[in-house]
DNA sequence: TTACAATTGTTATAATTTTCACATAATAAT
DNA sequence: ATTATTATGTGAAAATTATAACAATTGTAA
């Protein structure tokens, strides 16, 4: 078997470039050059086609992309050409705002369930959809077929709620917690920690303040 | 001036250790090795001592790092040792999770206000806050002495927001809309996208099932 | 036709980041 | 005192990622 080892940073740039090319289709742009398309992203032109080239080809020399043909192929390598149903555990502010977030439910995503430990918010509404008990989460998840957990929920729970993704058969998660989290090796897992983009931007800030002495 | 290139991994590692080690301290801990560090957050302690190594010397050969002194380092590092008052453009579902949100008020954060648009919107509380009209802005972040604006409006907003910060003379922005902001260079911008990171994980679902074939 | 311009795909080069290995220093034990 | 043990800090090697340069291919215009 043919190990395709790409770096994260180009999938990561894939998603944006995709993006990006569902913007032109939208307004009707038919073909792109890799240099319009670094332009528009913000990265160079030689990126663009290497980061392509992980992948094949989809372009024409002297001529460039064809915008609708690439867009397809961009979401297909992102594996977005199926659906994929969440469940986010947490119906705080957060559970709440990602449950009804554009980004959540796009492009092959949809918040399919919400779950709570407190017996105070189940059976509440968000959106479309009723705030289920954390005891339901093995049978619902099952039963839609979710293979994407997010967990939203307060540190001193996190741990436990990756359990039981793990125990139901989620394949990947996506953790707010703060925390690293103990999963078994072959689960797909990502942070989101706004904390620490938030001490980039500081570093940077003061970076910045030392150089100008 | 030495020229103090860090990258941007680095940081980012240093934001998680100084978080662990703020955890460590809770718990009556004194002293730490980088194998442990490691251990705690997923990452070789080669990885731990040689990020280290770009700020300084702060173990004791044959003993470790005492857990204290420590973590003030990364607090200094990451420019922590200072307030840091946020506002945030966008009173919805995210604004207000974000305002209300542990990672966005603490460690030297705390969101100092909320702007939106939407007059209707204007005048409600968000916890201690109340949503200020965005024509504020300017006036508003200069007397509390913002330096990070945080967008949280719809994409069609967003670059708007973008000017307004620039012209206000906030110095860094954290961008929720997944659309490339036009900034001036010396600003300090970090996107997050969080479709980007549910894609990175369908990439790589996507991925295993192919070579499990 | 032929030459020219545009733009991809790819190879080679450079830069960056991570891993490894070990000399060095501190502590504890004999 | 001497030896053994532990764990840091760092220089060198390896791996990864990005950049640059260019040959190859297509379309166009003379």
């Amino acid at each position: 078997m043919k190990t395709l080892r790409v770096p994260e940073a180009t999938v990561t740039r894939m998603s944006i470039y995709s993006r990006f090319l569902e913007r032109l289709d939208r307004n009707g742009m038919t073909t792109i050059s890799s240099n319009e398309i670094a332009d528009g992203v913000g990265v160079s032109p030689a990126q663009v086609r290497k980061d392509l080239a992980y992948f094949g080809e989809f372009g024409t020399r002297g001529v460039g992309y064809n915008v609708q043909t690439l867009l397809k192929y961009t979401l297909k390598i992102l594996g977005l050409n199926q659906a994929w149903p969440l469940a986010i555990v947490g119906s705080g502010n957060l559970g709440q705002a990602l449950s009804t977030s554009r980004g959540f439910n796009a492009r092959g995503f949809r918040v399919a369930c919400v779950f709570d430990y407190d017996a105070k918010r189940v059976g509440k509404r968000i959106g479309q959809l009723l705030v289920q008990p954390i005891a339901q989460f093995p049978e619902l998840t099952r039963k839609e077929n979710i293979r994407i957990g997010v967990i939203a929920v307060r540190n001193s729970l996190a741990q436990e709620v990756a359990n039981i993704m793990v125990q139901s058969g989620v394949q990947s998660i996506l953790n707010f917690a703060p925390i690293t989290l103990r999963v078994p090796a072959d689960m797909e897992i990502r942070n989101v920690d706004l904390s620490i983009t938030l001490e980039l931007l500081t570093f940077n800030v003061g970076l910045k303040a030392a150089q100008s002495l």
